[in-house]
RNA sequence: GAACUAAGUUGGACGGUUGCGCCAUAUGUUGCCGAAAGGUAUUAUGGUGAGGAAAGUCCGUGCUUCACAGGGCAGGAUAACUGAUAACGUCAGCCGAGGGUGACCUUAGGGAAAGUGCAACAGAAAAUUACCGCAUAGCAUAGCUAUGUAAGGAUGAAAACGCGAGGUAAGAGCUCACGAUAUUCUAUGGUAACAUAGAGUAGGUGUAAACCCUAUCCGAAGCAACACCGUAGGAAAGGAUUUUUGUUUGCCCGACAAGUCUUAACUGCGUCCUUUCAGGUGGCACGCAUUUUGCGGAGCUUUACGGUGACGUAAAGCAAAGAUAGAUGACCGUCUUCAAUGACAGAACACGGCUUACAGACUUAGUUUACAA
RNA sequence: GGCCCGUUGGUCAAGCGGCUAAGACGUAGCCCUCUCAAGGCUGAAUCAUGGGUUCGAUUCCCGUACGGGUCA
């Protein structure tokens, strides 16, 4: 499943000003009910729902290697979730990494992602 | 064995499962986004996918746009010599100076006798100087004045070459011997800087990473450059206001008959004000032409030759990162290893250098010293 | 990615190569007062950092670190 990134900056301090929000060890998560996503449905070639994600990864954590493996680990946490359970589309999901990020695993990330989502009420039944 | 010096290499390999970017081929859709230009898709196969510094942006180039008759001023950069190079402030060799027992290392290293400035404090004086001194003469006497002098004292980072003899009223490169420095000429060696020897001359402090002078070089800005396409009037945030629709009683206020109302919050639309933002493609990844193949690019590797060396010439072979919220990941296994989960670190138009960061491992050449033989 | 600028007590900062480095606010101590305020006196600086030039560097030159601005 490929993700389609969140470009524009109001949409993220939208996300944190008006999204739902889960604070975990390693990651925080904002979760905010996409307006557009019709629109992103029928411009979709399956007109399948898709969920736009961002991913905040700030210089505080860490030089560019550090920070390009944090966007990794992210990525390959969420892909890992949304195998084992099926999340809602047509939502804005915004992750931030927080400075711990730096020396985390993928486990560590996929865990806090899990609760994040079963808190956030994101997975279908 | 110990302590070092210089130069260089490497920066894990293989396999499995599962994912990502780009390219090619086949397949597939004429849909969606957008004002338009334009963008975008499914699956399969194959190829390919980050460094020695990709970093800092300190120099030099290509490339692009603007400017430009020619010359000068201003401004900036560089500074022994010879070479290398597309070019350089880089590199090589070599000379001088300084450091180290040594291998070797460091060195912005033109001009202070073109001119200007500065040299705090101390000291008489910081560049045509005289406080104490040392002499001579006069006054007439605990000394003072004038002249000469710069050996000695004292100050300082720095005080007019060192030392001995002659010389003198006292002294002084004033003269001489020996020595040091600067500079000119000659000879020898070297392409040259320069070195060595001889002869002459000089004693005019330091500072030019103070202004400056001399010689050489430099038009300016940068891929967010620039070229082409398109030209609607947009997007977001905050505030105010009007009207209206719906949702929720979780929190807050009020009312009562206690679950309703009012209010509030959230949300959508319209109008006004303020602020912020601004489209796409190429450039851009080896290129061009093409049937093979050829040409081009300061391209890379190996070999041969030339050169002390930087490097050059020739031949053969190899060529494929090219993203644009930004691709190389994740999880395992095996092997090498003290260790690889654990050094520094992520291309953004490209190249040549410099500088800085760097765990561990390895190679080559060499020095000093101790011990043993 | 490119191009610029800055760094001096806790904060804002001045500083012609010659220092014991101005000043303001704050702060610590002391004095004054019955007490507080005001006032007075005193203290506190690795001049970001490593080299170089110079007799001498906060100042001049080079490198590094950190911070900031700007581009369409």
């Amino acid at each position: 499943m490929k993700h389609i990134a969140i470009g524009e900056n109001h949409l993220y301090s939208k996300a944190y000003a008006k999204g739902s929000k889960f604070v975990g060890r390693y990651v925080i998560v904002y979760v905010l009910k996409d307006y557009r996503a019709k629109k992103l449905q029928s411009a979709h070639p399956l007109g399948l729902m898709v969920n736009r994600i961002g991913l905040t990864v700030s210089k505080k954590i860490g030089h560019a290697v550090v920070r390009n493996r944090v966007k990794r680990i992210l990525r390959e946490g969420l892909r890992t979730v949304e195998k084992e359970f099926s999340i809602k589309k047509g939502y804005l999901i915004v992750l931030v990494a927080r400075p711990v990020c730096a020396g985390a695993k993928t486990q560590n990330i996929t865990s806090d992602l899990q609760k994040a989502f079963k808190v956030l009420n994101l997975t279908e039944i």
